[in-house]
DNA sequence: TTCTTATTTGGCTATTTAACCAAATGACCG
DNA sequence: CGGTCATTTGGTTAAATAGCCAAATAAGAA
């Protein structure tokens, strides 16, 4: 694997890694109702002010929402809002993978002995 | 938040947390198009044994992927393909989320003031 | 300017996660 | 049975993450 498809899947992780907090998870499916700030936000979630900045960073940072200041408050708004659609998938994960597509592609190398694993195909 | 809707979100939290990982998402991919015995997966990874074991156990608890012992290898393959759609979006996030869906939605609450940050609704 | 409100930052500690190595298990082969 | 292959488990350590508290900003309001 070079350098550049590594860095790749490290920053689609990163954005995962982004979403996979229960708290901003519930955060980013209430800033898809419209931007909020974060004092609104501390109201539902039962945690410290700091907490809940700090998790809105995160999000930030990875590029899921978008802030802007207006006064003294801070607004927050979803600005991918495809995230969302992450959650139909994670229920049939958590269904136990009760899936709309059925069709489990099989095995690409049928009979492969893998013994002494490491001479068929090589970074593929 | 009650206790139910608490448990939901972290259990969603968990499925992504499962994925948040450039290994692991890389595994993901590639077993998208086959089952793969661990070895194969080893040989594009760059990692120790244990640990792509390790990778793929927490997939396999998360639900993500399923496992067949076939003769000494085990054979994984992705159980829940729809993962697979997150990256389309996660592409969205990273381009700084230039989004096919730009009618952002506005406030909810419009000119709340949040003086005394706590009265308007709450748990909602 | 001083006070208050809204939010971020900077520690600090507890917990989780990742990676490697070494040892254990499980299945087939001779 | 004893050996070897494929994989998992356990142990250990380093690094990342989450939470709280207290202090620092930033913007009005008095």
């Amino acid at each position: 694997m070079d350098e550049g498809k590594k860095a790749l899947y490290h920053a689609r992780a990163r954005v995962l890694k982004a979403l996979a907090h229960p708290t901003r998870l519930w955060m980013v499916e209430k800033l898809a109702q419209g931007e909020h700030c974060v004092c609104e936000l501390l109201e539902t979630v039962d945690a410290d002010f700091s907490t809940v900045s700090k998790h809105l960073s995160v999000l930030k940072q990875a590029g899921i929402v978008d802030v802007q200041k207006r006064g003294k408050q801070m607004f927050y708004r979803l600005k991918v809002p495809c995230v969302l659609e992450f959650m139909g998938c994670i229920e049939a994960v958590l269904a136990g993978g009760a899936q709309d597509r059925p069709d489990a592609p099989g095995m690409t190398t049928p009979g492969k002995a893998c013994r002494r694993c490491g001479q068929g195909e090589k970074e593929l």
